[in-house]
DNA sequence: TTCCGTTGTGACACCCGGTGCCATAACGTG
DNA sequence: CACGTTATGGCACCGGGTGTCACAACGGAA
């Protein structure tokens, strides 16, 4: 009763319930039957409760990128291993949008979450520098593009929780990454 | 002696010299011969001190938004204001290359920035909403363009630190910004 | 001058997140 | 059973941040 998930699960009810701010190391210990220092190895950081599952969504975004059809363009690759990365099944949609709530909720999880992206933005960065372009800044520009429109379409997402957030995920995307520029 | 910008002065020589991290209140307290409590009364918290002069950067970026000029586009409008807001006088410009400095050293304080810079994203969001678009994202997508970019060349600035920063903002905000879209 | 209210400052205690250190319990292996 | 490894817990500590109180500095009014 002590896994790295069920101690985020015990913890991500009591801040929806309680506020993260609210709620303490100590009490979240506590409620997970472990102590303080038991949860600090779980997690380098209170926060980092809420981004249990980012490594896997890294990895799979990476692997979305790197998985390439024929014909596609580096736009809809971009677009597509995004989406995928950030795919739930129905029975983690609940977690994954209380999490979006609590990001927006509290400043200091919503900052947190730009670090944990960073990852995100790096492997972008990297696969925009296949693409030839005039400006050299354009690289960069696709990594935070791909942050700006992830954490755009999470804000909006968490005002209108019924629509698709990878349907939101794939316009937010389509209005920030740039255009091409063999010739800028 | 002991303006909020005199202490900020004082404790941004010690974060250049030992590091932001390495630096406690209190070292920065005692530097500027005052207590630590007076300190935090100065400046929320110790990343606050890198920021004094972003209400003054706000309100230059809002009035920019407002100053329209005949025949300007609502991209050119955004690019002015950001650039403007964010032009320094020659003797500001090492501070302002130091603190970009120390945002892409310490993760804590690139985490407070996107905290700072939340009140940029709504001016943003705000200004766009009077620009007609097919896409409801549109004025939401701006304004994480803005903080985007604002980022984006922050982050090119402090590895090219010969670039100016007006040219990389403008640059950036050139990619980042979404296309018109009276039709989409 | 004295009295008084306001404001700025400092000192102290406290909470909480996070870490280093050490003791010890739990576990598989010989 | 004895052993080494690993997970856990307890404890002390650091640093950021806050609430509370005491006191000094200051200016105005009598």
């Amino acid at each position: 009763m002590s896994s790295a998930h069920e101690v985020a699960a015990v913890a991500q009810r009591i801040f929806v319930e309680r506020g993260f701010d609210a709620t303490s190391v100590d009490d979240v210990a506590a409620a997970a039957g472990i102590s303080r220092r038991t949860f600090f190895r779980y997690f380098p950081t209170k926060a980092d409760v809420l981004f249990v599952d980012s490594p896997r969504e890294v990895e799979r975004f990476r692997a979305g990128l790197a998985a390439g059809r024929t014909g596609e363009s580096w736009r809809a690759r971009v677009v597509r291993a995004v989406v995928e990365a950030l795919e739930f099944p129905p029975e983690e949609r609940s977690w994954a949008f209380h999490r979006a709530q609590v990001f927006f909720a509290v400043p200091a999880v919503q900052a947190h979450a730009v670090r944990v992206w960073a990852a995100w933005r790096q492997l972008a960065v990297e696969h925009a520098r296949t693409v030839p372009h005039a400006d050299p800044l354009f690289p960069l520009a696709v990594g935070h593009a791909v942050l700006a429109a992830t954490l755009a379409a999470h804000e909006h997402w968490t005002r209108h929780p019924g629509e698709e957030l990878g349907v939101l995920l794939a316009r937010m995307l389509d209005l920030l990454l740039p255009p091409d520029g063999a010739a800028g």
